[in-house]
DNA sequence: AACAAAGTGTGCGCTGGCTCACAGTTTTTA
DNA sequence: TAAAAACTGTGAGCCAGCGCACACTTTGTT
């Protein structure tokens, strides 16, 4: 881990700019942020916040992945939350003193701005619509929660093994030529964890995908797919 | 369903401090809030809200239950949210013009406050506070919905079973002596959508812990927990 | 109190997804 | 670029939970 207060990613020190709850603001008003931020990365596989602790900040995402999640007495791990650049946590403990309830785990090298509690309590009574932008993303979790939930209850395992497929095209696909690259980030264990099953049956239900030619898979970390509504129409037909 | 200007069940015009989010508030300010706030009546199985309408208003629950479902193509419902006094919903719709993302539909006659969006919005404008106290139900209300998600994800039906009970004894248990006496905010089959499975399998499952002696059944409406403790211990040993 | 309506219990066969085991790939590292 | 480490594929058996069917009980209604 390391800590440092100049950004390595933007000479020019607006990078606040490009986190959506800041984005409405002057460059003035970012400039005054800026100077608040402390900035830290973390390699793959560290933990930025473990379950249980207390955060006396809002962090966040600069670039790099992580993921959110929560372990059961037996050890098996689920995911709740993908991070990547723009995405913010800790904003629970703004107003309350509650210890974390899940940890926070970098999928690769992650970059971090950090606010404490006491100057981002100060900047949202200075600048009351970045609360209001907190609360849209508090909703917008809500929301995906909400529909993960649903499709737990409710839908076959392949169904939401294209559900996530599809959140990560739309998060990490890149367009190509007719269809869509997918840099996946997550290994088929974690795409497991993240939809509630094994990684044995995710494999399986991956691989009838991609010979069904809905999908077709590159190695471990990548998937191609070339009729993006032909899975889509696949996700909401069944 | 009724409309109303007057609250039949205080005649003294101070139902809305009853309200968690406005709890905070001076009797001069909630007379204020008062003159501001709508009331309906809705009968056993009527939608307060149907999934893809627009809300305006902001919905808080005064007497009464209700739940908040969502239903996949083939029919299956899924239940996210029960709502019982001082619960609200519409939030999502104050800062964003989305339509209803699930249902709202009364378990019971449901008398509730509304308060139009433009109203409630000059409000959080007048008293910043009743916008955290939002936040902070928002908050933990995500805390809800990741503990269902990992429940879901990693644990065993019984364990879910168990842990919708303890829930339900936590809202909605009297205090009896010894143990305690819950009136069940759902059917079998409601329980069911509400943790993910079929009716049967609830069914068998409160069979086997009746036969365990972790819980009393007593028709179909209510149960005794004698050893709220033992139940417990089930939930987070397993 | 008596009837209708709604909800529940349970046997039984079925099957989707889990588990285990291990060989085979892919990715990382030095 | 070669070796080590991490991850993946897949067969086989198993079992928790589903789905169906139908009798039974509880609750609401008049």
């Amino acid at each position: 881990m390391q800590v440092t207060r100049q950004c390595e990613h933007c000479q020019h020190k607006l990078c606040a700019k490009r986190v959506p709850i800041f984005s409405a603001m002057s460059t003035e008003e970012i400039n005054e942020i800026t100077d608040l931020i402390i900035r830290k990365s973390y390699v793959k596989g560290e933990a930025i916040v473990t379950e249980g602790e207390t955060i006396d900040r809002l962090v966040i995402i600069n670039s790099g992945k992580a993921k959110g999640c929560k372990y059961s007495i037996d050890g098996k791990e689920q995911i709740l939350y993908l991070y990547s650049d723009g995405d913010f946590f800790g904003e629970r403990n703004l107003l309350t003193n509650l210890k974390a309830s899940y940890s926070i785990v970098a999928l690769e090298t992650v970059h971090v701005c950090m606010i404490l509690k006491a100057d981002i309590r100060q900047l949202i009574k200075n600048h009351p619509e970045i609360g209001l932008k907190i609360m849209e993303e508090l909703t917008m979790k809500l929301e995906r929660l909400e529909n993960t939930i649903e499709q737990m209850g409710t839908r076959t395992v392949e169904i939401r093994v294209i559900g996530a497929l599809l959140e990560f095209a739309d998060k990490f696909g890149m367009e190509k030529e007719a269809g869509r690259m997918v840099a996946l980030p997550l290994s088929r264990e974690g795409i497991a964890s993240y939809i509630g099953v094994t990684r044995e049956t995710v494999s399986r239900s991956m691989n009838a995908l991609d010979e069904e030619g809905l999908i077709q898979i590159i190695g471990n970390k990548k998937i191609y797919i070339e009729n993006i509504g032909a899975l889509k129409n696949r996700f909401s037909k069944t």
